[in-house]
DNA sequence: TCCCTGAATGAATGATCATTCATTTGTTCT
DNA sequence: AGAACAAATGAATGATCATTCATTCAGGGA
């Protein structure tokens, strides 16, 4: 208990006090971007501060504009590192198992509703940018490519369970949406009322949408 | 033609040259609030300053801290606004027909996907105020609230409707839960690829959730 | 017609904030 | 060790913005 500390405070060392020590370019971001979600999903996007988020990685005022040139630049940093984070376990699912298909739309319900996946903060940052893209070009971009690469993953999967079960008459590429539609709308409950929606229930939400399409 | 004119550009009149009318309080906030539904649809929430909405309504610099105190509260308002429109048109379609239940599900899925609802203006500023919700607890209420009373209607419809076709196995909560969730998904959807995501395309989903459901 | 009330205006204010850069400090190579 | 380089710092700067309030003006009652 007595060596314990918050994930961001500034290290409390036995060692003189507070030294400042260089980072390798990739972890410096990493840190600052960890901060920035930390930041974002306490304060939105509206809120959040340089000040917020350099206080919040212990580390001085002009940092973000050393790493990352501006604040802009380090938030569309910031989203890349959430939806590339998705995007990979995502994948895995995909080459970890070379098991029925079924198996991996089990996988994939289940690491969507995972806790790895429903997290306050990630979700919170998540929407956060889903709430400017209509503003936002950038963040449009890299939010709709995303949900793309998804969609076309998902629909390749549904179209190979369906050819097996003989069923022909339905539309993959609805299926695939409705499913990514259904798992965002979810998301977007448990943000805004984790008591009401589970992540119990909302996985069993999503796994009956899945089970009616392949019986 | 030759009459129309953009909805908030300030009146194009033959007399003098742009007088200034006193207006009832409540034409006024309206008129502000609907300024602040563009404002915020193009700039975002974030980027949305009160020099926009007061130019974008043609008055002057101190006209919202004038009605609404605040820009915050202006915001807040506006967010009712919204939701209030929202379950208005919803409500409307529960007393207009005292027809069958399944006549009421096919009126709500046509009203969730009508051009009044799937309005790209008003997609934005519904999902950037669910993009604060974790960082501003009143916009997170007035949400909240508004999802809860829609999930209930549809609790009591879908259990109607169920009860009626002796179809005892489902959970209606799910069901409400579950169709909420995916027309939120899929204007999310509608708003961050209106290509990919038509509006025909996005009704046609839902319908076959529902569908699904009661067969 | 002439007040009187309150709606509307907009210049001024002060607070907040992103960004800059001269300086400090740590690290690496010889 | 010490020179050379790179990373990090943080006080200073200038821009942006919400809010204030003294002043202007429209409309209705006497």
């Amino acid at each position: 208990m007595a060596t314990s500390e918050t994930a961001n405070s500034p290290p409390a060392r036995a060692t003189p006090a507070r030294t400042r020590r260089a980072l390798p370019r990739a972890e410096r971001r990493n840190q600052l971007i960890r901060a920035t979600i930390k930041c974002v999903a306490k304060k939105g996007l509206a809120a959040t501060t340089m000040a917020d988020i350099t206080t919040e990685a212990g580390l001085s005022t002009g940092i973000v504009n050393l790493h990352f040139k501006t604040k802009e630049l380090l938030l569309v940093e910031t989203l890349r590192f959430v939806t590339d984070e998705y995007k990979q376990g995502f994948d895995k699912i995909f080459v970890d198992k070379n098991s029925a298909d079924l198996e991996i739309v089990r996988a994939i319900v289940n690491y969507d509703f995972s806790p790895q996946i429903v997290n306050r903060n990630k979700l919170a940052v998540w929407f956060a940018f889903l709430g400017e893209v209509k503003a936002r070009p950038i963040y449009q971009k890299i939010c709709a490519r995303h949900d793309n690469d998804i969609n076309q993953q998902l629909g390749a999967l549904f179209a190979s369970l369906l050819k097996r079960s003989g069923n022909h008459s339905v539309d993959v590429e609805l299926i695939a949406s409705g499913y990514s539609a259904l798992t965002d709308g979810l998301w977007l409950d448990i943000l805004l009322s984790p008591r009401r929606t589970s992540t119990a229930i909302a996985r069993e939400v999503a796994w009956q949408y899945v089970s009616g399409i392949i019986n």
